[in-house]
DNA sequence: CGTCCGTCAAGAGCGGCGCTCTCGTTTTGT
DNA sequence: ACAAAACGAGAGCGCCGCTCTTGACGGACG
């Protein structure tokens, strides 16, 4: 962590810096598929081949594009339900809503980043074990908003729905432990098809499929989560 | 629709049939970024400015094969929703079931192509107006169920949820007119959201988000659809 | 102090890509 | 029979990821 001793491993880590840097504002502008090491390498004055000597190809630099996108992603999800904790942490429907709401504007202000992580896989590239570990840090707030309105009595079940049938507990107990969710499988599942939900609802905003239907988003959004919330069994603020 | 009566036409109609069939191979293997004309016209023996002459750009090879997939889709969940129609008619929840399963197989055994539809958008690609009216048809078949539910009073809204904020009628009604679903601004949100959960879960699934915690991804995914037709007001049947 | 080895930027090059333009040839419609 | 349109082939432009070689530089050690 600390900046390396010798000169040579300081201007080392500050390039790296500074190719990570470049190549999320290529990425911002044209895309996944538009980041190209030479681009890079020219915007540099750099040689393209030199930039092999810090990321030996570009699917480590899109690696590391990718395990940043999902901490920005989760830091923005962590901020938004801190807000609200803070001052309620009783308030379960508010935080749900403040954390469906922070993916929303973290996606919209960054759409490529986003496609980068909930789009379509980039074609040829296998996610190493590093970028699903960062995956995990938004959804464990959502978990822990679950758990704690459970655990506070605050979930009220939303009529009669069908139980969690037995072939998804061992799919459900996976969850349970992967992001510390302490529920039910029941409420397990319907926390597992909200989050579903909010993801389904950005993408098609963000990916053009509610195009010339949907005009205002903000509106609609609020009001899905609102529903979603609702599955759970969380109250929702009128919006 | 009928053959081109000159030699030339004829031909020309076989090659672009060729061309997309080689295409189609293509993108199953390789994905949308492995789409390339050249490979094509290797494969074909011809020259790759030839290709030229039949699609004047790769954009535009990509849009027929993003129109014909929609069709394949909407095809595919309209025989889903008819298999059950044509026996009961009232089964309003089975119908919504066996169009979600139809979705989720063929986006399985078609994982590139609904990439194409429903994953990120291919840099640079702006979708032409013909892609728009292809991707409305499996979305008929479903406004279709529900408009046919509520018609049929088969509509048991589940327990207490927020009322539609009057901030989205004018989305609500946009939808309503262009797809055909004749239900209130209420069922057609809660419609709307539970079509978006339908895509989300099959996203993650496909796109590898629920690696190694979801395994029997079918028992998860009937219980997530039995969930949102919950939220639509539609009874699924035990799965 | 001098040597020596690891690190580095640079350059050339490979095969691939989308796309354009030209040039003869073939087919079509008149 | 002849002009016009359509066509395949080829060369070429600028881009890409990636590899290999070469020569310079600098910190560590004898």
């Amino acid at each position: 962590m600390s900046a390396g001793r010798t000169a040579r491993e300081r201007v080392r880590a500050e390039l790296i810096a500074e190719i990570t840097e470049i190549a999320r504002r290529q990425l911002a502008t044209d895309g996944a598929a538009g980041l190209s090491l030479r681009a890079i390498a020219r915007e540099m004055g750099m040689v393209s081949s030199a930039i092999y000597r810090y990321f030996p190809s570009r699917d480590d630099l899109l690696t590391a594009l990718i395990i940043d996108g999902y901490n920005a992603l989760g830091a923005a999800v962590e901020r938004a339900d801190d807000a609200v904790r803070g001052d309620r942490p009783d308030a379960f429907g508010e935080r749900w809503l403040a954390v469906c709401r922070a993916v929303r504007e973290w996606a919209l202000a960054h759409p490529h980043e986003f496609a980068l992580l909930y789009g379509s896989p980039v074609p040829g590239y296998r996610a190493p074990q590093d970028t699903v570990a960062a995956a995990l840090r938004d959804t464990r707030v959502y978990a822990r908003i679950v758990t704690e309105a459970r655990a506070a009595g605050a979930l009220e079940p939303l009529g009669p729905c069908p139980p969690a049938p037995s072939a998804i507990a061992a799919d459900m107990g996976r969850i349970r432990d992967g992001v510390g969710m302490d529920v039910p499988d029941d409420v397990a599942a319907r926390a597992v098809t909200a989050w579903s939900g909010l993801f389904g609802t950005v993408s098609f905003e963000l990916f053009g499929t509610f195009n010339n239907t949907i005009m205002d988003g903000a509106a609609h959004f609020d009001h899905s989560m609102a529903l979603l919330g609702r599955l759970i069994g969380l109250e929702t603020p009128r919006t």
